[in-house]
DNA sequence: TCTGGGGTCCTAGGACCC
DNA sequence: TCTGGGGTCCTAGGACCC
C-alpha cells in the first residue's frame, strides 16, 4: 500500500450518513402493523418498573417527548400505549452490513462509526460539490429500494462539518456545507452540537458565557486551554470548522466486555459471582471464536447510588483460558463484596488483546 | 426522571528502569 | 545524604460516542 501523505492544503469532500432511527424504523419494516403507531425499541417497561433505557423511538413516539437514553420506566410514564420491542441484535446487524457494503463502494475512504453511520471519503469519486449532492441523493434512493429505510446525509470539507450538516435536517435530509460557508453554517449552532462536547462539557462552556459554537470560535484559546487543557486547543479549532482527522477504517477492537444490571440490588455475593463466571464464559466464548488472547481482566461493579468502580490486572504472559477470567475476575471482584453494600451492576472487561497467531512472536 | 450495554480515548499518578 | 530527567508500563476514573 503507498502511503502518502495528504497535503493540508488539499481540498475534500466528506459525506456523512446517518440511518433515521435505525432500529425502530427496522421494526417498523418488519411489522407493517406499527406503521403509524409509537415504536419504543428499548428495555422492557414491565408496566413503568423496568430498568434500563430506551434505545431508539420512532418519530411518533417523540411527539410525545420519548427519546433515546431516556428511563424506559420514564417513557412508559409519556407513553404507556406505545408498542415495546426488545432490541433484535441480529437483525440490525444484518441490516446494517448490507448498507456498509452498498456505502462502502462508493468511498475512497470509509469509516463506519455504530450500526447506523458512515463516513465516506469521496473527494476523488465527485469534482464538485454538485455531484456531491447528485451521489448523496443516488445513495439515498438505493438505500431506500432495497431497505425501506430512510438516511439523512452531511456533506462538508470534513468529518466534524459533515456529521453536523447530517444531523441539521431529519428525518430523510441532505445539507450540502461548501468550505466558504463553515463557519456561518456553524456560529448559531448550540455548541453541544460538536463533535466530543457531551453534557459536561456543555455545563462548563455555558458556565463562561459560552453558549453557540460562534461564542466558542471567538473565545481566547488560552482561556479554554486553561480550563481543559489539551482539548481546550481542540475545541477551539472545532468551533471554526477546522477538522483535519481522515476517514479512516477502524481496526480490531482493543477491548471486549460484557456487564449486567442485576432486575433488584443484591447484597447476594454468591449472586454476584456466579453472574461473574457467567459472563466470563461469555467474553471467552467470544475471543476463542476470534482467536484472541488477553492479558488484563478488569472488573466493574455499580452500587446502587450508581457509584462505579472498576479493578483490573494485567497478568504476566498472554492467554485465553477461562479459569484465568474466572479466578482474575473473582479476586479483583472481593475487594467490593463487603459491608452489605447492594450492588446494582457487575461487569467483565478484557483488554491488551492479540491474535493468537501473533501471541506466538510476542511470547 | 433515576439512569443499558458495547466500545474508545485521555489524564494523572505511581512503579520501575536507566 | 540527598536525589535529576526521561521513558514505559500499569491502574483508576471520567467523558464521550452510538
Amino acid at each position: 500500500m503507498s502511503v502518502r501523505p495528504r497535503k493540508v492544503t488539499d481540498r475534500r469532500i466528506i459525506l456523512h450518513v446517518d440511518m433515521d432511527q435505525f432500529f425502530a424504523a427496522v421494526e417498523e419494516r418488519e411489522h407493517p402493523e406499527f406503521k403509524g403507531r409509537p415504536v419504543i425499541v428499548g428495555a422492557d417497561p414491565k408496566g413503568g418498573e423496568g430498568r434500563g433505557v430506551v434505545s431508539t423511538c420512532n418519530y411518533e413516539a417523540r411527539k410525545f417527548g420519548v427519546h433515546s437514553g431516556m428511563p424506559i420506566s420514564r417513557a412508559w410514564k409519556r407513553c404507556p400505549d406505545a408498542i415495546y420491542v426488545r432490541p433484535n441484535f441480529k437483525l440490525y446487524i444484518e441490516t446494517s452490513t448490507r448498507i456498509m457494503k452498498l456505502l462502502r463502494r462508493h468511498a475512497d475512504e470509509f469509516e463506519r462509526w455504530g450500526l447506523d453511520e458512515a463516513f465516506l471519503d469521496i473527494t476523488s469519486k465527485v469534482r464538485n460539490l454538485k455531484k456531491a449532492r447528485r451521489l448523496a441523493e443516488e445513495l439515498k434512493l438505493k438505500i431506500y429500494r432495497s431497505e425501506k429505510i430512510t438516511c439523512s446525509i452531511g456533506i462538508g470539507p470534513n468529518k466534524l462539518v459533515a456529521k453536523i450538516a447530517s444531523d441539521y435536517k431529519k428525518p430523510d435530509g441532505l445539507t450540502v456545507v461548501g468550505e466558504s460557508s463553515v463557519k456561518r453554517f456553524l456560529a448559531p449552532l448550540p455548541v453541544r452540537r460538536l463533535l466530543w462536547v457531551g453534557k459536561k462539557t456543555e455545563r462548563r462552556l455555558n458556565e463562561m458565557g459560552i453558549k453557540t459554537i460562534g461564542d466558542l470560535a471567538a473565545f481566547d484559546v488560552s482561556a479554554l486551554v486553561e480550563r481543559f487543557g489539551a482539548m481546550g486547543t481542540q475545541y477551539h479549532l472545532f468551533a471554526q470548522g477546522i477538522d483535519e482527522s481522515e476517514v479512516a477504517e477502524r481496526g480490531e477492537a482493543k477491548s471486549v466486555s460484557r456487564e449486567t444490571t442485576f432486575e433488584k440490588d443484591t447484597n447476594d455475593y454468591d449472586l454476584v459471582l456466579a453472574t461473574i463466571n457467567e459472563l466470563s464464559q461469555e467474553i471467552h466464548k467470544e475471543i476463542v471464536e476470534d482467536r484472541k488472547v488477553f492479558r488484563t481482566v478488569t472488573v466493574k461493579i455499580r452500587y446502587e447510588n450508581f457509584e462505579t468502580h472498576t479493578h483490573g490486572k494485567t497478568l504476566p504472559s498472554f492467554t485465553n483460558r477461562l479459569q484465568d477470567i474466572q479466578k482474575t475476575a473473582r479476586e479483583l471482584a472481593q475487594n467490593y463484596l463487603r459491608g452489605d453494600r447492594m450492588i446494582r451492576l457487575v461487569g467483565v472487561r478484557l483488554s491488551t488483546l492479540a491474535s493468537s497467531k501473533e501471541q506466538r512472536t510476542l511470547a
